[in-house]
DNA sequence: TTCATACTTCGATCCTAACCGAAGCATCGA
DNA sequence: TCGATGCTTCGGTTAGGATCGAAGTATGAA
């Protein structure tokens, strides 16, 4: 006994009910200021403060100082992926906060998961790019070929500036509410920035939710085909 | 805010320490008395008995009655990879338990992981049975290949009883030590149990690490081959 | 039946940590 | 310099839950 990583520090963190809504907010991506996230947890200032210190010794947390506000985001994407791997979790075990609510099915559709494109938007791309030969996958492990990174740079992409930087290009991430991967990384973080740059998509308020519009998801849709989209137009007679 | 699945609940489940230390022991894979997980907690046997409950209700544990005893097991692999996960994460953020002691490299070298083969020879083995083309990687999903199924009915895996079983065939779980994917499912589970049953590696009393023998480890060696043995041996000049 | 073992439930204690009010520190703008 | 804003620290309260002793239930063995 005594063995290994000591799993009850962190799930200590996680398992107090204003820290993980604080956490949960923090997974739209954005930094966020103590008193916003002291809002998100339904707690006060005060309260929010040991948190955000708490949970920044712990690891899970990055703040940086500007002005006299102090932003807070998760420390890394592997925070990113802990969480909803813990999302993924308890929805199995059917451990939803309330009712599914009426946003429900948006956040299922597309959503930010820390950086990057989640949801069934999120699985199909990643689908996508494996079918289509412009990623590899290779275990856990995805790699960027060749013919991906012309495609890419193709639409605005710059790979070479995103090898420059420490962080790995493609990551896999599991999706909680399709239960299989999405793209993170570099390149997850990049593509959904553009998608947001280009005006497809953008942002709602208080929510980890993302919205289409309706010539940006047309868009998305071609640019990120499958094969059941050719099954399902061929059935529509021709085109 | 309030979106997605309940983290809180699950974090506190594994928060506490009792608990956190009664899953670690529920990882080596056997299922185990409240007795004896009780001593794995360092409580006493009503203490234990009330945390035991509530894991079962949060759906961590499985429960099965044979005679007086009450035999407790982590519910499904769910809950093997949850864990690995998050001890995979605590491991990175330096939350270690205490010093590394002494078993720790046995540890990270081979371990159980629930009920399949985890630590480098874990990895190893999925490594290999990739690089030979046994299974295929597709993003997270892995899959038996024609041959791989071959090769593995030759060295006496029933297969096909396997697939007839409700249990994914094979599926990826991350290695907290190694940081990357090694095989979980129920050829995971096959795998491993023939190690034993052919006295290549039995358990070790009281943890989690498993020990080869000095002709297993040839064996397993042998019959998981990678590309960097064979660079490694030819240097030795010649076979 | 009787006793022993394995475990659960009850009741009471005790301690941690979440919480907030109030005061203190830092930064910004005027 | 002064006030306003954003956040932290201190102090005291409170509630939840982890803990265990003791009593109760179930199973097996003699």
């Amino acid at each position: 006994m005594k063995e290994g990583p000591d799993i009850a520090q962190i799930g200590a963190l996680i398992g107090d009910p204003a820290r993980a809504n604080m956490l949960t907010a923090l997974m739209g991506g954005r930094a966020l200021t103590a008193t916003e996230l002291a809002a998100a947890g339904g707690i006060t200032l005060q309260t929010a403060s040991t948190h955000l210190s708490k949970l920044e010794a712990g690891g899970l947390l990055a703040q940086r100082k500007q002005g006299r506000h102090r932003y807070f985001a998760l420390a890394d994407d592997g925070v990113g992926k802990l969480l909803e791997g813990i999302m993924g979790f308890a929805a199995s075990r059917g451990h939803l906060r309330h009712r599914p609510g009426p946003k429900e099915p948006a956040l299922r559709k597309a959503r930010i998961c820390y950086d990057h494109l989640a949801g069934d938007y999120g699985v199909r791309m990643l689908d996508s790019l494996i079918a289509t030969g412009a990623i590899s996958a290779l275990g856990e492990g995805l790699d960027l070929t060749e013919r991906g990174e012309a495609h890419l740079h193709a639409i605005g992409i710059d790979v070479g500036g995103l090898r420059a930087t420490r962080r790995p290009l493609c990551r896999a991430c599991l999706d909680w509410s399709e239960r299989r991967t999405h793209l993170a990384g570099g390149l997850g973080k990049a593509l959904l920035s553009s998608f947001f740059d280009r005006g497809w998509a953008r942002r709602t308020e208080n929510s980890r939710s993302i919205q289409f519009t309706p010539e940006g998801e047309r868009r998305f849709l071609a640019l990120f085909p499958l094969e059941a989209d050719n099954r399902a137009s061929e059935r529509e007679s021709a085109e």
